[in-house]
DNA sequence: TAGATTGTTAATCGATTAACAATC
DNA sequence: TAGATTGTTAATCGATTAACAATC
C-alpha cells in the first residue's frame, strides 16, 4: 500500500525499528530478520511491526524476513534521515549545554550547528565546540547555516517568544523542552519533551502500583484469596 | 463517573492542565476557569478537557466554570502528587548531570535522593549537593531512602542491567533516558524519553513540510492554482 | 428569566490485534 | 512438497469530537 499517509503511531515507531535494526546489522550474521525478532527488540507485537511495516512498502519476503540492509535504508529514507538537517539550540542554561554536548545527536546524524541565548555572560562562551551567539542574530544565522530545526532549551517565560523568533526566521520543525505550550502556525510542526510531566505521569502510575500493593496485602491480611 | 479507570491518554494530558491551572492561579483575580480557557492553554479543545476532568468526578459547576483552587487539588490529588517519590539517577555522564541539576525537577516537587554511577573517576564525586555513590548500593540506598523511582542516564547497553537492579531493589517506576529499549516485570511502569527519536520524529515532519513547499513552488511555475 | 457553561451521549475516527490466505 | 513468514483483512478497542440537555 503506497502514498496512503503513513499514521502518526507508525511514524513514532519507525526509529525504535531502525535502531534494532541498526543492532541486527552490526551482530552481523544474520542478513534477514523476521516480524517476531523485530517486535521482540522493539518491545511491541509481531502484528504491529508488519501493519507499520507495510505502509512503507512491501519490502518483505514471506517465509523468509526482511533484508535488514534494505529495510534500514527504506526507514531511513522515508524518516528523511538521508538529508542533513542542521539543528540550532536557544536557551544554554544545564538543559541546552546537556544537549549541545550529547553525543547521541551527532552518532544519529543530527548536526547541532549553532546555539543561542540573551544572556551577557553566556554569549561569546564556546559549549561543545561552537560559540554561544545573540538570539538577536537568529535569524540570520537561521539563513547563512540552512538551520531547519530549532531546538527550545529556555525558561517557559521565554518559550512562546523563542518559537515566534524561529517561525519567522522560516524554521519548520521545533523540538520544544520548555515546560510551556507554543503556539505555532500549522504548517509548523512541534514536538514537545517536558521531563518533569514524564515524572508526573509516573507517580500517578506509582500510586497505583502502590495502591494495588496495598489492597494486595490488606486482601491478605483478611485471608482473601484472589481469583486464580 | 467515578472509579472507572482513567484513559492513559487523559493521564498524559492531566499535568498539562495542571501546569495550565497553576499558571491561572498565579495571576489571580480569577478563582475559576472554563473549560475554553483551560483548553486554549494547554492547546487542546475544550470538549477533550470537560471530559478528561470529567474522569476525575464532577468538580465544575455549570455556566460558571471549575474552581480553579479545588481543581488544583483533585488534580494533584489523582496524579500522586501530594506524596513524595524519591527519585535515584544512574548514570552520571552529561545527562545525568543535567538532570541532577534540573530545577524543574524540585520545583514540581521531586526529589532528587540519591546519584549512582560505576566509573571510579565519578564515584565520590559530588553533583548539585549530591554524593556519587557506586551502583553496587543501589539496593541499599533504595531501601534506606525509599526511592520509588529510578531514571536511567547510562548507556544503552547498560540500561537493561541497570534497570535489573531497579528491579530487583524494589523500584516499582522507571524513567529511561537511555536509547535502548528495557524489559521489566508487568508490575513495573516504564516511561521512555528518547532524544534522537524525538528529532527523527521530526525529520519525518519536515521533510513532508518540505516535500509540499516544493510541490507548491513546482504548482507555481506551472501556472497551477490551489483549489479554493 | 436569560445567558453561560458543564457533563454526557453518540457518532466518528484512528490504532491495535488476531487470524489466515498468499507465497517464498 | 512442507514449513515459515509476510501482507492484508476484519473485528475490536480506545480516543476524539460535536452536539445538546441539564443546570448553575
Amino acid at each position: 500500500m503506497r502514498n496512503r499517509p503513513i499514521p502518526e503511531a507508525t511514524v513514532a515507531r519507525l526509529p525504535v525499528y531502525l535502531r534494532a535494526l541498526l543492532e541486527v546489522a552490526e551482530a552481523r550474521g544474520e542478513l534477514t530478520v523476521s516480524s517476531e525478532e523485530l517486535a521482540g527488540m522493539a518491545g511491541v507485537n509481531a502484528a504491529k511491526v508488519r501493519k507499520d511495516l507495510s505502509y512503507l512498502g512491501s519490502y518483505g519476503t514471506r517465509g523468509v524476513g526482511y533484508d535488514v540492509e534494505y529495510l534500514l535504508y527504506q526507514i531511513t529514507r522515508e524518516l528523511g534521515l538521508t538529508q542533513d538537517w542542521p539543528a540550532a539550540i536557544i536557551g544554554i542554561g544545564n538543559l541546552g549545554r546537556a544537549l549541545a554536548s550529547y553525543r547521541g545527536f551527532s552518532e544519529r546524524g543530527f548536526r547541532i550547528a549553532a546555539l543561542f541565548d540573551v544572556d551577557d555572560g553566556v554569549v561569546g562562551e564556546e559549549v561543545g565546540g561552537i560559540a554561544v551567539r545573540h538570539l538577536d542574530e537568529l535569524k540570520e544565522s537561521v539563513v547563512d547555516q540552512g538551520i531547519s530545526i530549532g531546538i527550545i532549551a529556555t525558561p517557559p517565560m521565554a518559550a512562546q517568544e523563542v518559537a515566534e523568533k524561529l517561525v519567522d526566521a522560516g524554521v519548520k520543525s521545533i523540538l520544544n523542552f520548555a515546560p510551556a505550550v507554543v503556539n505555532v502556525p500549522p504548517d509548523v510542526s512541534v514536538r514537545k519533551v517536558d521531563l518533569s510531566i514524564e515524572l508526573q505521569i509516573l507517580s500517578f502510575y506509582q500510586q497505583r502500583t502502590q495502591a494495588i500493593a496495598t489492597a494486595r496485602e490488606a486482601n491478605r491480611r483478611l485471608g482473601v484469596r484472589p481469583p486464580a
